[in-house]
DNA sequence: TATGAATGAGCATTCATTCAT
DNA sequence: AATGAATGAATGCTCATTCAT
């Protein structure tokens, strides 16, 4: 039982520094925040970072991980399907884009920025975030497709266009877009009509 | 006319420069780069840049510049409306997904990481290249709209859903997505085909 | 008794982590080796060696006192004196410089170069391994130059003009020479002999 | 001549830096001496010291270089061999002996130190200072074998014993033995008699 | 007595920027 | 206008040492 109070111990310290780390480099960035900023923030010592965190950079990856975690608890794709194939789509963008919303942007554009930036944190992002969901995605659509709900287009490409416009628009938001901060919550609506039926009108 | 001399030498060593540091900048990222690899780069002095920008950070500023006035000049909205509107947006995705295509991935890679991150870029990107985009594709579909070719749904954020699929395409395939990189050419017909008609099976 | 076996405890203890400290220092050098380094090759936690030690410098105190002893124990300047001068001289020599051979060469070259820059450490090398040296070594000269077995020169300087020779040598080994390395068993030979009968040809 | 000019200025920033290293190093040693101590000392910026040298080990380099050339202005062998054998030897010591006695000794003390445990110092140190005295005085010593000067035993490690007897002074010296403090200046005497006639009395 | 997490002073090194020439 | 030497603030990280458990 010591053992599993100390491995307690050392998630809590983790986690108490990570939430300060998440909380600092939310305000000021990446760069610009110093190892001191971060311990300051957590009440503790610059050198006890270093005991949970080989460096800055895994501060990162364990910012990244934490927000995979959070992602999968409440991304249960199942629920989604519950619905007719119009109900999940809209339960996907709704999930997707208002996940983010709370706290998480600031972060989220602190992330992103580093993410394309260094190898990696690029390489656990894609593999642990990115390619899980397209793996499980792919499942669903590839059903779709054989019960005729939807058209048998490229699937895979179609996928990544629909999981990428979110981002697209996520990082619109994070530029400043006021259209979109103001019409943020219309986005599922919107965005299932225009996935499943097109933009053509059919009476031209 | 001397001036004018005088102004064009500004502008070739200015153009020196910035094609330094998009090179630069694209192999090692913007925080890696000093700016003695620049100058080295360019052939110049390290204090010589200063003679032509403020600082590190208007370098990005340049080639932000450089990359609107590129896009400007590439980016003939007109040419695309000679056809119809299933023309006009197969010929918007190739012209957005294969203009970065040649070079300017890597770059584009720091910008965008840049300027997330940076207010003054980020208001930079969105006035200037951002924005004058929707403004322009806003008047565009507007007109469409009221011919009946297109849906009267919420234009603004369909454009800009579908502005955000071409940017996070780029991003999913920056982050090393190996099916976008095979499949890259195929998706202005998979995009212009989901965005026309939409997913769902007509006979299903 | 209790007591006692208190003391042989902490015996142990201390001459466990000498020999771990030992074995590091002469793998990695004072510096660079730390006291976790020490800790983890003795196999007990970086306090405890607080616990039998003041300090880092403290070890180094140690590893010295342990060499003193060794050398003390098997310096046996008695067993020398059986024989002629000749006899004693070489046998010296051979004592000398065969007794950092085994693997003491290593350590003794971190120890001489803390103690050239450490005055404790100085302090006590002196007084416990260089001035008893010199002092037992005067008695026996002492004794010879009234038996006119040796010359009777500034007895002191010579002495410690020999014991400076050896080290020297150590040194200079040391140092990576490679004549010295090859040629290391025959040094006693010819030391005694310059030191006996001198370089200067009788008949030249 | 400009770049002649521009080159006597790195010289001279060059030694200015090295002249305030040797001096603190001699004082507070190597590694208690900080870049800031040096800059301070010679009256410049931190980071100009890294414009001359790569790092602080460099500094160290750079003062054996200047040992050794000081070294080799002074070390002119061919004086010492005008005379005879006799005066020859005595000469050597005096030099050797004398020549780090004025200020070097301190900075002397902290160098042997590095070399030692300092592979890149100890192989520069072995290379451009050890080795080339060796290959000289082998020249020597084969020519006066030959003229039956000197006795043909086993040069090469005779030289070393020689050289290694005032490398071994020299640290006792700085161990802080007294004697040797106070009879230095009697060493070329009782040094040249022990190498030319041995101690063993003639007349026991 | 043993532990090892916490501490925080300390330091080499980098690099954007300046400015005398 | 061009140079590039000088600047010095800034910071990630180490590690000897302490001390509550």
């Amino acid at each position: 039982m010591k053992e599993s109070i100390q491995e307690q111990l050392i998630v809590a310290r983790r986690n108490q520094i990570l939430d300060a780390a998440t909380k600092v480099f939310a305000q000021k960035g990446f760069h610009p925040t110093t190892i001191r900023d971060i311990a300051r923030e957590a009440g503790i010592a610059d050198g006890t970072i270093y005991n949970y965190f080989e460096n800055k950079t895994a501060l990162m990856l364990g910012i990244l991980d934490r927000l995979n975690e959070s992602d999968q608890r409440h991304e249960d794709f199942a629920k989604f399907t519950e619905g007719d194939f119009r109900s999940f789509t809209k339960a996907y963008f709704r999930h997707r884009l208002t996940a983010l919303k709370a706290d998480n942007f600031e972060i989220f554009r602190i992330v992103i920025s580093e993410v394309l930036v260094n190898r990696e944190l690029r390489e656990l992002y894609y593999r642990k975030i990115i390619e899980p969901t397209f793996t499980m995605a792919e499942t669903y659509f590839q059903q779709w497709a054989e019960q005729h709900i939807v058209k048998s287009t490229n699937m895979r490409l179609a996928m990544r266009a629909i999981s990428g416009m979110v981002l697209g628009l996520i990082i619109e938001y994070l530029m400043g877009d006021t259209t979109l901060e103001t019409a943020w919550d219309e986005l599922p609506d919107v965005l299932t009509d225009m996935i499943m039926d097109g933009l053509r009108s059919e009476k031209p």
